[in-house]
RNA sequence: GCCGACGUAGCUCAGUGGUAGAGCAGCGGUUUCGUAAACCGCUGGCCGGGAGUUCGAAUCUCCCCGUCGGCUCCA
């Protein structure tokens, strides 16, 4: 995503007219260059590109002299020099320059980067803004606040590497993260924002709650433990269950196979780097498989293939690895192991757009269940492509043509040149708790991986003809998935998820009678398929156990002591968790009540 | 992989050149209590790993591993 080359173009030309009042954006855009004065002044000779606002903030990327970068140091530094520069409330200045006087004005101080960007600046253009804050001279359209006095709620984040014009060929420039509010009171809310976010980190919530964990040797492969089993069963048992009813067939699959399949695939030349290679012997070598299709398409080819038996729904689980480099890896988010819930159709041709409609029926069933916010983005041929360009564009405006029908004109994004290397694709796509975006289910279209591995059904005519291949995911990968559920819930899984759905805490654990009462209700609970537990966890208070039960955030808990057994009518004190309320319950009623709930998938 | 930061008990963290600490968790005991933390005691550490500097290193330097935030890449 070169977003940096859109935002020259937002950098350079005519300058701008300023509103009646300045946006939060252009708040930000002027928070950018007060830090670039900073950091001129705090390193002379460096060398500014570009800084734009961004949600939330802003950043400026910066070559320093020496080839220095920036520390933590660097950034306090910074903060307090920008702090300064606000307080002396510093007039913006805007001036429009002739595109030559402006290269030459540039050029003179040494700032390459504006000089680049002049030159790339289309032929029409002969002015640019330039904007003056004290010394500070950027190139820029504007508009401004009228003085770095607007800029008291401003705080420097972080600073991060990146690559000059967002290619990794490209020499690394180092860039300053910030943020920027009309007040302190916006910017404290902000901040508590992203604290919040903290608490809803999967990672965190994900090693209290005990659902998985991660270890030194396995560098982003997920453990799943206990907790976390339970959750992908039911995620798991849920998606069998509705794809049976649609006519998929499961199957499994080796996960290594010799690199020979691989080759066939096109794996070996377009995927090699992000593969588990194990050499075997001289010979051979084996791969780990990162993505199911190529053993769909050896299945398929177990056997002849009539026309009569398309579409042909192949669906398939297994446990995928890629080999992802060590700075990516962000918990269940972004993995090295991981678990999709694939499938692969074969279909004729004139078949792709009612199978795609098909699935999009399932795509909604299950997104609709979590109350998930998600937005379909077509992804078209990349540069690595195999296959021709003629069936590559047939394939992308029959894709093109799915989208509009069922998201409408406009409702979804394109996304040139991020397809899969066999095909374009549609991708749903989500955001974690603190905004980034990940993609989640795709549906892909493929007219290349079943003829390279030579695929045919007998049609009407006893002709033997090559089907396309959907490769579809709904959850993408359940490790995703799952990481993205627990941000949205914040670690309050709906009922039918919940590794423990009902706890059953004892007032008095030394009482035969509460004890013998509360081991009949998990009985009873039990037996109605729901997870109860109880929690008689010995020398503790019974608030201590309902406190741990909320910390574990169980989403029933249930306190029964003596007072409850004595009044024999089998009424007890139910406490939701979720929105903290307490109600008097007949068992029956509390049994049924939870079985309606998982029934009913409810996402609270 | 690149830039920055971090790594001390199961977890959260203090300790910045001179004998490794706290809270929670765990274990033992006392307590049996009515909806978010009872009390007392006890365990628990190659201070991520390796090399170096130093009389002496958790602390300083270098290399490696892992983690976190970006970049790039992606389910």
């Amino acid at each position: 995503m070169p977003d940096e080359v859109v935002d020259e173009a937002a950098e350079a030309g005519l300058p701008l007219e300023a509103p009646e009042e300045p946006s939060l954006e252009i708040l930000r855009h002027s928070a950018a260059h007060l830090l670039a004065a900073a950091v001129t002044q705090l390193f002379p000779g460096a060398q500014y590109d570009v800084g734009p606002p961004i949600e939330d903030g802003f950043f400026y990327n910066f070559r320093l002299p020496d080839g220095r970068h920036f520390s933590d140091e660097d950034l306090a530094a910074l903060q307090a020099r920008t702090a300064e520069l606000a307080a002396q409330h510093i007039p913006f200045t805007r001036e429009v320059m002739p595109r030559d006087d402006a290269r030459a004005l540039f050029a003179g101080m040494g700032q390459d980067f504006k000089v680049d960007i002049i030159d790339r600046l289309g032929e029409s253009v002969d002015a640019v803004g330039v904007y003056r804050t004290g010394d500070f001279v950027d190139l820029c359209r504007g508009p401004h606040v009228p003085d770095s006095g607007w800029l008291q709620a401003v705080k420097l984040l972080r600073v991060a590497g990146v690559y000059w014009r967002g290619d990794e060929r490209n020499e690394q420039l180092q860039r300053v993260y910030g943020t920027a509010w009309f007040s302190e009171q916006d910017l404290d809310a902000y901040l508590e924002r992203l604290a919040e976010a903290e608490r809803r980190d999967h990672r965190r919530l994900g090693r209290e709650l005990q659902l998985f964990d991660f270890d030194a040797t396995a560098p982003g492969m997920p453990y799943w433990l206990p907790n976390g089993v339970i959750v992908l069963n039911e995620l798991l048992a849920f998606w069998r269950d509705e794809h049976q009813r649609r006519g998929y067939q499961e199957i499994m699959s080796p996960l290594i196979n010799e690199k020979r399949l691989w080759e066939i695939s096109g794996h070996w030349d377009h995927y090699r780097t992000e593969m588990f290679v194990m050499p075997v012997d001289e010979q051979t070598a084996y791969g780990v498989k990162p993505m199911n299709c190529p053993n769909a398409m050896v299945v398929y080819n177990m056997r002849r293939h009539s026309y009569r038996e398309l579409p042909l729904r192949l669906s398939d689980c297994d446990i995928l690895h890629r080999f992802e480099r060590s700075g990516t890896l962000h918990g269940l988010l972004r993995a090295r192991k991981f678990q999709q819930d694939d499938a692969h159709i074969f279909v004729t041709e004139e078949q792709i757009e009612a199978e795609y409609d098909r699935i999009f029926e399932i795509t909604h069933r299950f997104y609709s269940l979590f109350d998930l916010r998600y937005a379909f983005r077509l992804g078209t041929r990349p540069d690595d492509f195999i296959g021709d360009v003629e069936t590559w564009d047939r394939a992308e405006a029959a894709l093109l043509r799915i989208l509009e029908r069922h998201a409408g004109a406009g409702g979804f994004g394109v996304d040139a040149g991020e397809g899969a290397f066999y095909g374009p694709k549609i991708d749903i796509m989500m955001e974690d708790a603190i905004g980034r975006s990940w993609q989640m289910g795709t549906i892909q279209l493929d007219f290349q991986l079943p003829r390279r591995f030579g695929c045919t059904y007998v049609d009407t005519d006893g002709a033997e003809r090559t089907p396309a291949v959907i490769h579809r995911v709904i959850y993408g990968s359940l490790e995703r998935f799952v990481g993205v559920l627990i941000e949205h819930f914040a670690g309050h899984l709906p009922l039918w998820l919940a590794p423990v759905q009902c706890e059953l805490v004892p007032v008095q654990d030394d009482a035969p009678e509460v004890m013998a009462y509360i081991e009949s209700l998990q009985q009873r609970l039990n037996a109605a398929g729901l997870r109860a537990v109880v929690n008689d966890h010995h020398g503790e208070r019974m608030q201590a156990r309902v406190r741990d039960a909320e910390l574990r955030k169980v989403p029933y808990v249930v306190v029964v002591g003596r007072r409850d057994v004595e009044r024999g009518d089998d009424v007890v004190r139910v406490r939701d968790t979720r929105h903290g309320a307490q109600v008097d319950l007949a068992v029956d009623s509390l049994a049924a009540q939870l079985i309606d709930e998982v029934r009913a998938r409810r996402p609270s």
